[in-house]
RNA sequence: GGGCUCGUGGUCUAGUUGGUUAUGACGCGGCCUUUACAAGGCUGAGGUCGGUGGUUCGAAUCCGCCCGAGCCCA
């Protein structure tokens, strides 16, 4: 039996380990029945550290829908993942262990990256586990074990057999201090001195000459093209020209491109290959020469003449002297400007061309996109990123990284031709830098020696699988043919995830899962925002507003932050906000307290429903309404609607109007609604407050979790809905003219008269009220009635009427009106009686005090 | 710089198709010990809807521009 104050701490860990403990959660493995599972893929969570809201956030959303689903009578499948498989947890791996992946053999330096993420793995279980989100923990995943290493080659092989892949030379993001390539989020930015020259070029065959700055001379042997706005009339006539370069005599086109910052420099700029991301589109956009002078460790190559060998510094000082001495060099002067450097050893990159691997998506965007149309959007607004995303696309997707911790091509090369030798489906996973190629000799040059590719998969190759990977996918080498352990669960039902991540991770998972099923993966997106600071700004380590989920918890139960977070819109950024907390702390003791009243007010046993009285009819036809509502809204995800409908039912029409009066009667009727609606209002709370209700409801209802109970269907009675509205508006004014007249609330009253409709509730309303003696009215009293104005009906008159309502307005507020008896006539206009209402002061002439209610008029003598 | 989103009383929010006095909660003031809850109940004050210009008889709601915030992309 609830007693004493709720004890949010003990219950709440008390139920999170038996939930885990008898697997509550569990999804039925001999599920066959698609149609009765409901399957969420949540992307999973980097291994990196802590818990931030974001998590919070995300995963109690998906919490909500979960537990709504599972007590509609679905099989819920809500499995985890652990993401592992990433930079980040290779960064988390060197920083623990303090060491460098180059250091070591691939396989032995992700056996060191699986220990210390097994540790953080551990501790983000409990941490969600502390959360009371119900994940099945019997379905996780790893993605960086064995079965998604299989997937993800797998994958890459069946994409490479439908000629969705390719191999091709392409300028990437080098770091030369590292010699990796790596991605433009591994870049950042950063202030460094340098220095402006400068240089003299002349026109080929040609007297003219022009000048151009430049902050890295030493790639002139790179240059392929000079250019010039084409709004730059100054230089104009040099558009069509030849340009020659200063020491390095190749000629170049000069070009008129729309991509030059007429603002720096001369406004005529070279283009090399590569030295920023604007040349890499220039090459690509004018089919320019490839002209490499900067190898894999910044040593200048044979491009360079004289200057091979040096590296990248001591040529640019070389080339500037002798530019100097040759006449060339007009200016030089100190600058700082922002050059992109690795965030990890802060050398400045360089852009490289090397042998990649794509995966074709330019010539199916129509394809992808109508995918996404066929989901269902949650919000339906965030469609718009995935679409102006892939309509945006200009590139395929380059999958090598050049990284230790990752999933290897399973692919090998000719030594002699460089053909590409792919490994057996049934032998994956395979790693080719430690297993032999499936094959004694090429097919196509007979030879016998491989090299093995050693580049990885970008982790969003694999990301873009767990459909797959939950569905149990794989390659059955005795059918020859690709299936999955579980296709009930797949299409999944509902993809979760932040807006952040809708143009890469959704958009990849959807492309390789069309391709690699021909059905889109999900039936449905929903998308949770961004947890900001109690200011909407976002938390970041350098603002210092990081407030953590761990300190909060300690201090507030977790149903009230799962409160909080559902007081969103979805797909709304949420800012955090400790008074939100606060409220639905508010909330569970509120419930608490109401519990142990109805607790105290009816029998163990369940009740048969005896004849109703009135005003148990009407609560729970008017609760038949709120649970049609909250079912409605949880079916849209439109969490906080939900939320603030069921509270503001529970605290105001079931506590303070239905309590007070049915805690001063004893009946049957009474004690059935009661254990009926709080049984109700359990169930209607558990998806949100979900160890409360669990300890409410297996004290007093049932041994099993209330969670796999069934959602609450309307009763369907019949009530006289506008009586009770009424009888209620009548307590309430009564309750205010004692208030008004500093009575205490259970002081008697001598004498009520009431004129309105409150047929059956008139004993409900004497007792709470202590009212001695209540009559009702057949007549309204002696009433005095003073027209005090006329409101307009817009929405009639304003169609109706138009340009005239200023003048009709005018008439009215001067008092230059006739009012008929079902007509009003101002401004020289008839009004009908359905574009205006009459405003009445009603003055009580007779013995007693007046008070409204609705429409209900109460006389009280006392 | 581009795309998308958000901006409502001190704080967080409702306000689908434009219609009169803009919803609720937290906080604040006053009153009230009622057979759970004073961390409760009743009640009151407080906003003209980021700014600005327009469309309209009428705009928080539609359109333009500007400002601030968030995400993604450059």
């Amino acid at each position: 039996m609830p007693s004493g104050d709720y004890d949010p701490e003990a219950t709440e860990r008390k139920w999170q380990e038996r939930w885990v403990d008898e697997n509550t959660y569990d999804y039925d493995d001999a599920a066959v029945d698609g149609d009765t599972v409901f399957s969420i893929d949540s992307p999973p969570p980097t291994v990196s550290g802590s818990l931030h809201w974001g998590h919070v956030y995300g995963f109690t959303l998906q919490d909500f829908v979960a537990r709504f689903e599972r007590m509609r009578g679905e099989n819920v499948f809500f499995p985890f993942g652990y993401d592992d498989n990433g930079i980040a947890s290779e960064r988390l791996t060197e920083g623990e262990l303090d060491i460098q992946h180059q250091d070591y053999e691939r396989r032995e330096f992700q056996q060191l990256c699986r220990e210390v993420c097994a540790e953080y793995e551990s501790e983000f279980t409990e941490k969600m586990q502390a959360l009371g989100i119900s994940i099945d923990w019997d379905h996780t995943y790893r993605t960086i074990e064995p079965r998604v290493q299989r997937a993800s080659q797998l994958s890459f092989i069946e994409l490479y057999e439908q000629g969705r892949e390719y191999r091709q030379r392409a300028p990437a993001i080098w770091c030369p201090e590292c010699e990796t390539a790596i991605s433009q989020v591994e870049t950042e930015d950063d202030e460094q001195p340098s220095h402006f020259h400068d240089l003299e070029f002349e026109v080929t065959d040609s007297e003219d000459s022009f000048i151009i700055s430049t902050t890295r001379p030493e790639l002139l042997p790179a240059c392929v093209a000079v250019f010039v706005h084409p709004d730059d009339d100054d230089n104009q006539h040099l558009v069509g020209e030849e340009a020659t370069i200063p020491l390095f005599g190749q000629s170049v086109p000069i070009i008129a491109d729309d991509r030059v910052d007429m603002e720096t420099g001369s406004g005529i700029v070279m283009c090399c290959t590569f030295g920023d991301q604007n040349d890499i589109e220039w090459y690509q956009a004018h089919d320019l020469d490839l002209r490499i002078a900067i190898d894999e460790s910044g040593t200048l190559t044979e491009e360079a003449d004289e200057y091979a060998g040096l590296d990248r510094d001591e040529a640019r000082e070389a080339i500037v002297s002798d530019l100097d001495d040759a006449g060339y060099l007009l200016d030089r002067r100190a600058i700082t400007h922002v050059v992109n450097v690795h965030e990890r050893c802060g050398t400045s990159v360089e852009f490289l061309v090397t042998e990649q691997w794509y995966i074709k998506l330019l010539d199916k965007t129509d394809e992808y996109l109508e995918a996404g149309r066929q989901m269902e959007w949650f919000p339906e607004k965030m469609f718009t990123r995935y679409k102006n995303w892939i309509e945006g696309l200009q590139w395929d997707w380059s999958i090598s990284r050049q990284r230790s911790s990752g999933i290897p091509f399973p692919v090998w090369y000719c030594a002699e031709c460089d053909h590409e030798v792919i490994a057996d489906k049934e032998n994956l996973p395979v790693d080719p830098l430690s297993d032999d190629p499936p094959v004694d000799a090429c097919s196509e040059c007979g030879h016998d020696e491989f090299v093995a590719e050693d580049d990885v998969f970008d982790t969003w190759a694999t990301s873009s699988l767990t459909p797959l990977i939950n569905a149990g996918w794989d390659w059955d080498a005795e059918s020859e043919e690709y299936g999955m352990e579980h296709p009930e669960i797949y299409p999944f039902d509902v993809r979760p995830q932040g807006h952040d991540i809708i143009s890469f991770w959704l958009f990849h998972t959807v492309v390789k899962c069309y391709e690699h099923t021909g059905e889109v993966p999900f039936d449905s997106v929903m998308i949770n925002g961004m947890v900001l600071d109690e200011n909407r700004v976002k938390m970041s380590k350098s603002l210092g507003n990081i407030v953590s989920p761990d300190e909060v918890l300690e201090k507030y139960p977790v149903d009230a932050a799962r409160y909080w977070a559902a007081g969103s819109a979805v797909g709304d950024d949420l800012p955090y906000n400790e008074k939100g907390i606060v409220a639905g702390e508010k909330l569970l003791r509120k419930l608490w307290n109401a519990s142990k009243l109805v607790d105290s007010l009816t029998p163990d046993e369940r009740l048969d429903q005896p004849d109703l009285k009135a005003i148990d009819r009407w609560l729970l036809a008017e609760m038949d309404d709120t649970i049609r509502f909250v079912t409605e809204k949880l079916e849209a995800r439109e969490f906080s609607k939900a939320r603030d409908h069921l509270r503001s039912f529970f605290w105001h029409t079931f506590c303070d109007d239905y309590l007070e009066i049915a805690k001063e009667r004893d009946d049957e009727s009474a004690a059935y609604t009661l254990q009926t609606a709080h049984r109700r209002f359990l169930k209607l709370f558990a998806p949100f407050l979900a160890h409360i209700t669990e300890e409410l409801w297996r004290e007093l209802y049932d041994e099993t979790s209330i969670h796999n109970t069934d959602w609450p269907e309307p009763l369907g009675l019949d009530a006289d809905h506008e009586a009770g509205e009424t009888a209620m508006a009548v307590v309430g004014a009564l309750r205010k003219y004692k208030s008004d007249a500093q009575l205490s609330l259970n002081a008697a009253i001598d004498t009520v008269e009431v004129y309105g409709n409150v047929a059956g509730f008139e004993a409900d309303i004497q007792r709470v009220m202590h009212v001695d003696s209540l009559t009702m009215l057949d007549e309204e009293p002696e009433i005095e009635s003073v027209v005090t104005g006329i409101d307009l009906d817009y929405s009639v008159v304003g169609p109706e009427y138009g340009s005239q309502v200023p003048e009709i307005e005018a008439g009215l507020e001067a008092d230059e009106y006739e009012l008929g008896d079902d007509s009003l006539s101002v401004a020289g206009i008839e009004l009908d009686s359905e574009m205006f209402e009459v405003d009445r002061e009603r003055r009580y002439t007779g013995e007693g005090e007046m008070l409204e209610a609705d429409d209900a008029i109460v006389i009280v003598q006392n």
